[in-house]
DNA sequence: TCTGACACTTC
DNA sequence: TGAAGTGTCAG
């Protein structure tokens, strides 16, 4: 991520073999040295692709509108979340490239914990304020169109944007769930899908790919008001809000049930800001980065520039080293929010209002970092892979997003990992039993769905390396060292991944099925390294 | 911190 | 035209 980290607390990555993003190192970090070998990003050869990776080696992934969500990192994104589910915006929508035309592949989302604290905004900058709640049901959102061949989705972007977000812990609709003042790092996995359509069989291939900038700490209302700005600035559901002209005045005087003049909200905020302000003045680097004084979007030639460094942009290394990363980054208790004169209050954003598109092709697609599966240990959580554990099988071809949930997949706690999942009915799947909207119950217990569905899961998910006990902080951490700035995981999951019972709609809720697999697994380094 | 009603928007 | 996605605001 480019200064979310900042934001967060968590952009410095000191350390050089760390899994770093390209824009990062190219903005954050000028002088920074990746200890790993340097190698042209196109270049076949490059540590992203390892020979024996069953052709998920060439995958590259963009991130469209890479600027928007660059825009909104430099301030620390935040994402709304609510009960009844919240959309992220900006919308993660990629371009993959580099996948076999007639393969099918499967590609999910999940969402993990960048890192084990909980935060607070006061003083117009994010603090950490405490420890992490404890791990949730962890779910995997499959794409709609879930498994397609790779001509399909190197047609067209492949958005994500129905995905939402939620905090009720108890969400029957599949929603990811997440914590309030939590950091999180959405990740795209790409599966090559097996005979079934499915996967989570023996040799099923998959790649991670981790956009550092799209890390958000989720909130319930927004707390750092120039995000509510870039949100209403861009997002044209929020175009009501884009006070420039009487009618905000009109409308405030009618929220206010007073006559004019009323003092337009941008006005307020525009007071605001300019009080002690964060946005006012100095500068929105962090910690003396020289990009504090550069372009807040030099990133936009990103990884396309071919930099050898952009290649071996590792994954944040705080998904699994957070407290190393405190250790040796600088100031880790107090992360300021950037600011940026022009852009801090509404006074700035009348200046240059709307300029930009909510959609727009953008030029400057970043590539993801890329997780070779064959590099163990795994990156983040995922290897713990979701993929590992999920019941997906071949009939998740209905063109229906699926979510799979279980045990919080947090990037820094690699051994133990159980996942259960929910699958939207598809539509051309009519259910036989209805599920009761927002119907509060034991997420994998009560539902009777959801204990067919447990039941069902558990006896394909039998336990696995339960008696492995480790530190996964220490793990991950004697992990990601030997891999150094290995940031590419694609990797043949052969001994890790199990098969799985196909997913039977009949089972399904007209919406999502929740249940608990109760899959747990060993993810420890020694199975990656066997994996591979 | 969180929730729900609300006005406004897109689709 | 209505459903659904927005941030605002009061509580």
């Amino acid at each position: 991520m480019a200064n979310g980290g900042d934001q967060f607390g968590l952009a410095e990555r000191p350390d050089s073999d760390s899994m770093d993003s390209p824009k990062e190192t190219k903005q954050k970090n000028p002088g920074y040295t990746l200890n790993s070998p340097a190698s042209p990003q196109k270049a076949p050869s490059q540590p992203a692709c390892n020979a024996d990776q069953n052709g998920m080696e060439g995958i590259k992934v963009f991130l469209h509108d890479r600027e928007l969500w660059t825009k909104f990192d430099e301030v620390g994104t935040e994402m709304i979340i609510t009960k009844a589910g919240r959309r992220m915006f900006p919308s993660y929508k990629v371009k993959v490239t580099g996948l076999n035309p007639k393969t099918k592949y499967i590609l999910l989302m999940d969402i993990v914990l960048a890192d084990d604290h909980r935060y607070k905004f006061s003083d117009n900058k994010w603090s950490i304020t405490g420890k992490a709640e404890p791990a949730m049901p962890g779910r995997l959102y499959v794409h709609p169109d879930s498994p397609a061949t790779g001509a399909h989705w190197s047609r067209q972007l492949v958005s994500f944007q129905k995905l939402k977000l939620t905090n009720n812990h108890l969400d029957p609709f599949g929603h990811i769930i997440l914590n309030s003042m939590h950091k999180y790092q959405p990740r795209l996995h790409i599966v090559k899908a097996d005979e079934n359509n499915g996967f989570g069989s023996k040799n099923t291939a998959f790649c991670t790919h981790v956009f550092s900038e799209t890390a958000f700490i989720a909130v319930t209302s927004y707390q750092n008001h120039k995000i509510t700005q870039l949100k209403i600035e861009n997002n044209p559901f929020a175009k009501g809000f884009r006070g420039s002209d009487d009618n905000e005045l009109h409308r405030m005087a009618k929220l206010q049930g007073k006559d004019y003049p009323v003092v337009p909200r941008s006005t307020v905020r525009q007071r605001a800001c300019s009080t002690g302000s964060p946005f006012s003045g100095e500068g929105r680097g962090l910690h003396g980065s020289p990009e504090a004084v550069g372009s807040p979007f030099s990133c936009e030639n990103g990884l396309s520039s071919g930099s050898p460094q952009e290649l071996l942009r590792a994954p944040p290394v705080h998904y699994a080293l957070p407290h190393r990363q405190l250790q040796h980054g600088q100031q880790p208790q107090v992360y300021h929010c950037t600011k940026r004169k022009v852009e801090n209050c509404s006074s700035g954003n009348r200046q240059h209002p709307y300029k930009k598109s909510f959609t727009r092709s953008s030029p400057s697609e970043g590539e993801s970092y890329y997780h070779p599966s064959s590099y163990p240990p795994p990156p983040t959580g995922l290897p713990n892979n979701p993929l590992t554990d999920s019941p997906y099988s071949s009939d998740m071809g209905q063109r229906q997003a699926c979510m799979f949930a279980g045990a919080e997949p947090r990037l820094d706690e690699l051994n133990c990992t159980s996942w259960s999942y929910t699958c939207p009915l598809p539509s051309a799947m009519t259910p036989m039993e209805t599920y009761p909207p927002y119907t509060p119950h034991p997420p994998y217990s009560s539902s009777p769905q959801g204990s067919r569905l447990s039941a069902l899961a558990h006896q394909s998910s039998p336990p696995l390396g339960e008696h492995i006990t480790h530190d996964p902080f220490q793990s991950q951490s004697s992990g990601l060292s030997s891999q150094s700035s290995q940031n590419i995981h694609s990797r043949q999951v052969s001994p890790p991944l199990r098969e799985y019972p196909r997913y039977t709609p009949n089972l399904s809720p007209p919406l999502y099925h929740t249940l608990e697999t109760h899959t747990r697994i060993k993810c420890g380094v020694p199975e990656w390294s066997a994996a591979s």
